[in-house]
DNA sequence: TCAAAAGTGTTGGCGCTACACCCATGG
DNA sequence: CCATGGGTGTAGCGCCAACACTTTTGA
């Protein structure tokens, strides 16, 4: 094994990526042996950290080898430390023996990170060959290695939980943008759909969506209007909602 | 060192105390020579784990061992791990050398628990010698080993966040309380007053804090209405609203 | 009878929900 | 001129904040 590594702690990265359509998780295949069945089944990207680097920066790391992106949004989730979470099921053991993975005990830290499958600059987002996404409602029926499921059921509660307080839908949209796509993000994240009127009504009382002289072009049917997020009135207001809150 | 100990990943303790009129938390005090000054400061109480033990067991494990308790509630916070928490201040480095701990990197799994300190049962708590209970609100003063302002502060915020969003109250409460029991809490650990009569309306309204046919005895002014919290009533209201909800 | 805390209702504003029709553009 | 999605307003309800006086007890 690497001796640059620490052998007890990794870093597993929930990556979801969205195409317009759908919600999704990029996921490695593997195969592995034991007792003489081959099996292949799925996991998450991940991988033990080294001694010399900080949590977030192996989380980017892992990000960048696996998709070529950076400047992601990235954010810990709860660490998953359970005494059997590797030995679980015997195949995973023998995987990590195949694979000169050290046997001892490893805690992970997971992070997630959300893309834009859509966007031009996402264009050149390049995989390697065993990655592959899934629309995370078809994940429940995949073989995942280790803990894996849970660890990604965390992350997409979190994940619905924080698009709902923090202005997490802009990562996944161009700068400017119509109002119709940026609750579409909100429709296929949390899963239901959003009356129009209302949610535009909200959508116009914040002062930190911002609306632009432009419409879209060429598309065949009335333009829409662009807006952009302003993460600077963003962060001032909510500087001042936490100073003066209760 | 113990062999039985992973040298990489540790537990830290924040051990939340109310005593009906501050909001504290537990710490240790630590001598340390650095360049043969001496230094006092203080720590969270923590320790490595071990091999054969889950997170969530050790922390119990130093709960249990600083104060005798069980049965605590207690919640994983964020890891920290940064790659100079550990050194980032000389004497902290001495005092481990010191104490014979391997001079490794150590991530940390911090845990914050809550604990009534006028609690009858609580009466029988019992501290090592060098432990020793601080306001929050002064801890900012003192000086704290590592990365543990840090790590305190993130603690604070998160229990004051979980006391709005959770039942946390009445981990603090004795099984039949008032409603200026109840509302004393909420006053200290959020920090503000709250109007009594607005107070009081909002949790009439909660199902699952259910008046008693008891009033207080023996005060000296107006016997308050007795009431307790149900969690099966909490669990079920939680389940369906989530089942429900968008 | 006093001190100390318990207990109690109303009003105005604000935000949420539900709901249906016209508009601008490209093909 | 048609298909497609963009854009708009109102009414009812519930939640929240602000605010002051009476009641019950022990000393």
């Amino acid at each position: 094994m690497d001796k640059q590594l620490i052998p007890n702690v990794s870093v597993d990265s929930i990556i979801f990526g969205f195409d317009s359509v759908y919600l999704n998780v990029l996921l490695i295949g593997r195969d592995c042996v034991y007792k003489e069945i081959q099996y292949h089944d799925w996991k998450l990207p991940g991988d033990l950290i080294r001694w010399d680097e900080n949590l977030d920066t192996a989380s980017k790391r892992i990000l960048k080898d696996l998709t070529g992106l950076r400047n992601i949004y990235m954010k810990q989730l709860k660490t998953f430390g359970a005494l059997d979470r590797l030995t679980r099921r015997p195949r995973d053991m023998s995987w990590l023996i195949a694979i000169d993975h050290p046997e001892e005990r490893v805690i992970t830290i997971p992070y997630y990170s959300l893309i834009n499958l859509s966007k031009d600059t996402d264009k050149n987002l390049i995989l390697t060959s065993n990655a592959q996404w899934f629309n995370v409602d078809d994940v429940y029926d995949l073989p995942l290695a280790f803990d894996h499921h849970e660890i990604l059921e965390f992350a997409l509660k979190t994940l619905r939980n924080e698009l709902r307080t923090k202005p997490l839908a802009f990562e996944l949209l161009p700068i400017k943008f119509s109002l119709s796509q940026l609750q579409k993000i909100y429709e296929i994240i949390i899963g239901a759909p959003l009356d129009r009127r209302n949610f535009r009504k909200k959508i116009h009382n914040l002062s930190y969506i911002v609306p632009l002289n432009e419409k879209e072009v060429s598309v065949s049917h009335r333009p829409a209007k662009l807006y952009m997020f302003s993460r600077d009135i963003y962060q001032r207001l909510k500087k001042e909602k936490f100073d003066f809150t209760i």
